[in-house]
DNA sequence: CAGTGGAGTCGAACAGTGTGCGAGTCGCTC
DNA sequence: GAGCGACTCGCACACTGTTCGACTCCACTG
């Protein structure tokens, strides 16, 4: 654009309709989409306010500080999972559905893993599902710090699961290749170590885990795990009929 | 430093005893050190630079670059966690040594949760540790499949549940107060939101985990989830009596 | 002994970051 | 019209990771 279409004069005034052009849920929806697009290192203040028309410094006067953006961030996607309420379904049927809605939503906001371990999270949305996966799980017959627990070890399984899994997702994406490709390249590398650690060379050769599909895998370990859990709580339940509380 | 007494003249040559004054695995520690004291804000190329004694780019010569340098962090203090031989202790006692040596180590170096959702960690100690995960697993009973499945469960279990106890612990220590005191300044808000979250309020009154020890709340919580998960795989175990093999 | 090459160190510089500050522009109410 | 509060924004600061070329050594070769 010639400068002199942009001068000060042929500049018309923004269009200021008395309402602010920026909000607050909006710089959240679109930093979100940023991140979504571009991953955690894509998020810069002057590229958010780029995408949003703004300047970056503009930002500031409706969130304090990145950090709190990125807060903001992460209770809202947080809100995008489904806590079924207590009474549709067996307990168990209910747990599963928050955990793979959980896990599908990391899976969706890759960004958001390396955020859980900085921040606790506390936002209005975090505490709707805390308070609906209480629900769920006193009517499931848990009550006391057993409840509680429960609830750690579910989400423990999800974030620990998503972490690994989203580590490698990032990794195949960045070398722009399929997964397989990836695993006939470290093939040899795998080969030449194999005396190095002959266990786990045993170990890949007789389980046959070269021949399965690599996108697979991840779904299956998960419900895998995901059912002993659940047949452990079952078990310990049994065993404190009644009133199950812990120590 | 008055000008004149650094010139070319005064300067005399640095000490030279013609070896190395870097090394790559003096980098490493020193970075360590960094992180652990200071966070992973903490570590800049030039502060490591600066505490090594030596210009921030002479770093570059024995590192590529800070992610490589990162990724050599990781699998450095990877090599703490001890995981037992097999045939020593049974095999659930085992796991356990492996878990908790885990846990303990990612709450030593609590920035290591926030690097391990972006990039797979394959170093020579993590293969070493996986090597005698798998030699473990498979004394206790496991193959093909349903062996990676089991180590990524513990695995899965030990990151989800350190993540949500270091970014509590962060938050702690950046407020410079005790739990306690925290949960103390946190009540009136909780109390005032109970309404919204009534199931939640409900839960944190009968269940008296006001009163509890917060430090052993999360030692607790730990060993809850993981003798769940060992005994949902002993019960997966012995319907899979000989070949515990999954499909 | 000259002198060549490579290992290693380093300063300057570049593009980019989060953020504080002060100035500026609106629409609204007296 | 005056004033005010809500809001936007350019400039500047300190700091980041990394590149480049210059530089200083030591070990080796002729």
């Amino acid at each position: 654009m010639p400068e002199f279409t942009d001068s000060v004069w042929t500049r018309q005034a923004r269009p200021r309709t008395g309402q602010p052009t920026l909000s607050r849920e909006q710089i959240v929806r679109t930093a979100i989409e940023l991140l979504d697009t571009e991953g955690a290192a894509g998020l810069s203040m002057r590229r958010l306010g780029a995408r949003l028309g703004s300047g970056a410094t503009s930002l500031y006067w409706h969130v304090a500080t990145k950090d709190d953006l990125l807060e903001l961030a992460v209770d809202q996607v947080m809100g995008e999972i489904y806590v079924p309420e207590p009474g549709d379904t067996p307990w168990r049927v209910g747990v599963s559905v928050m955990a793979n809605g959980m896990r599908a939503m990391l899976l969706r906001h890759p960004w958001v893993i390396g955020l859980l371990g900085v921040r606790p999270t506390i936002g209005p949305n975090v505490m709707r599902m805390s308070n609906r996966s209480v629900a769920l799980l006193s009517a499931a017959g848990f009550t006391g710090s057993a409840l509680s627990h429960v609830h750690s070890l579910i989400t423990a399984h999800v974030i620990g699961a998503a972490t690994t899994e989203a580590a490698v997702a990032a990794a195949v994406q960045r070398s722009g290749q399929s997964a397989a490709k990836i695993r006939e390249q470290l093939e040899p590398f795998l080969e030449e170590n194999a005396r190095d650690y002959p266990d786990y060379a045993r170990w890949r050769q007789e389980s046959g885990v070269t021949e399965l599909d690599p996108d697979q895998i991840w779904d299956q370990s998960f419900a895998f795990g995901l059912e002993r859990i659940l047949d452990g709580l079952d078990l310990w339940r049994s065993g404190h009929a009644g009133s199950a509380s812990a120590a």
